[in-house]
DNA sequence: GTTAGAACTCGGGAAACGAC
DNA sequence: GTCGTTTCCCGAGTTCTAAC
């Protein structure tokens, strides 16, 4: 296992990336003065490019939407009570790295903050199936991790893409997703500080990891704890500027890691090795755009932000 | 192959300006 | 005041980009 260095370090500034909400912004002085010379005279207008008041404008919005107000509301209020027995059960299925009991893990950080990665049998959350998660803890520390198949009940047609076949994960001793989901949930407790939130993290998240997750909770007719919340890497990486003063061409993970210079200690397209790499990945790109943690919670989001699921799925 | 958000492109309308 | 030109704003539509 890679050693992972602490996100506490980097832990971090002020913003002076995240735009002010709310105001446009309007470039004056000299190149107001400049047009106004070549075409008309002394009179002046408000004067912008077109890139930058497109710019402003999306920023602007995307700021107002993230902003919410946090609270620490318990999660076993909202989930279904397992048996004890069912979970010693679950526990006994293949899965490795799970947590045998709390950590106790007690820091002044204001969030739990959970990277993870799935694997999937392709691309539309409707229709596939979670076939593997991977989730660290960022505290680090004693059972922070977790990593385990999950068997689809379906045949895998993208083995391809990250190497799980349908003879490694459909099997009696690998979990479905509905039985994995209590151990799951009793990691979080496990790593959740005390009236403090979950903050999950995840590349495309919004897109992808997160929109899976709900509706494997949803065909498991358990509701996902609605304090949960989520940040997406993708849109945050989209800020960052090259050395070249230009933005990224490409924000995918595999590019990121290339940008930062991250050995790959794995296999890619496997949902641990993605976590390990989007762990140092978050960790570069909080201190190089210097957000802090309460400014990615201020950038969160909640499965009730996205568009709800069909029932009956 | 799916999906959603971001980024980009285009065109219409409005405003400001100069020329008449 | 009217007309033509230039520029900006804004919405709609299209394309791109991530994820497996």
């Amino acid at each position: 296992m890679v050693a992972f260095p602490s996100l506490a370090s980097s832990c971090l500034l002020l913003s002076s990336v995240i735009p002010e909400p709310g105001g446009r912004r309007r470039l004056g002085g000299s190149c107001s003065a400049l047009r106004g010379a070549q075409n008309r005279g002394n009179k002046t207008r408000p004067i912008s490019t077109t890139i930058l008041a497109r710019s402003t404008r999306k920023e602007s919005k995307q700021s107002f939407k993230t902003s919410r107000h946090l609270h620490s509301e318990s999660v076993e209020s909202s989930i279904e009570v397992l048996k004890q027995s069912d979970l010693e059960h679950l526990k006994s299925l293949q899965c490795y790295n799970i947590p045998q009991k709390v950590s106790g893990v007690k820091t002044d950080w204001p969030a739990t903050i959970l990277v993870f990665d799935i694997e999937t049998t392709g691309f539309s959350r409707r229709y596939e199936r979670i076939i593997e998660f991977a989730v660290r803890d960022l505290m680090g520390g004693k059972n922070s991790t977790i990593q385990t198949l999950i068997n689809p009940e379906r045949e895998i047609k993208n083995a391809y893409v990250h190497g799980i076949s349908s003879s490694m994960v459909c099997k009696p001793d690998i979990p479905r997703f509905r039985e994995f989901i209590p151990i799951l949930l009793q990691y979080v407790l496990s790593r959740q500080m005390a009236d403090k939130p979950v903050l999950w993290v995840a590349h495309n998240g919004r897109s992808f990891d997160v929109p899976f997750l709900m509706y494997e909770f949803q065909r498991s007719k358990i509701e996902m704890p609605g304090d949960w919340l989520f940040v997406d890497t993708l849109p945050i990486a989209r800020q960052l500027i090259d050395s070249d003063g230009e933005k990224l061409k490409s924000v995918s993970l595999d590019n990121l890691r290339e940008h930062y210079k991250i050995p790959l200690a794995g296999s890619a397209h496997r949902a641990m090795q993605d976590v390990i790499t989007l762990c140092y990945v978050l960790q570069k790109l909080t201190f190089e755009l210097k957000l802090t943690v309460p400014q990615l919670l201020e950038r969160s989001f909640r499965v009730s932000d996205l568009s709800t699921p069909r029932p009956g799925k």
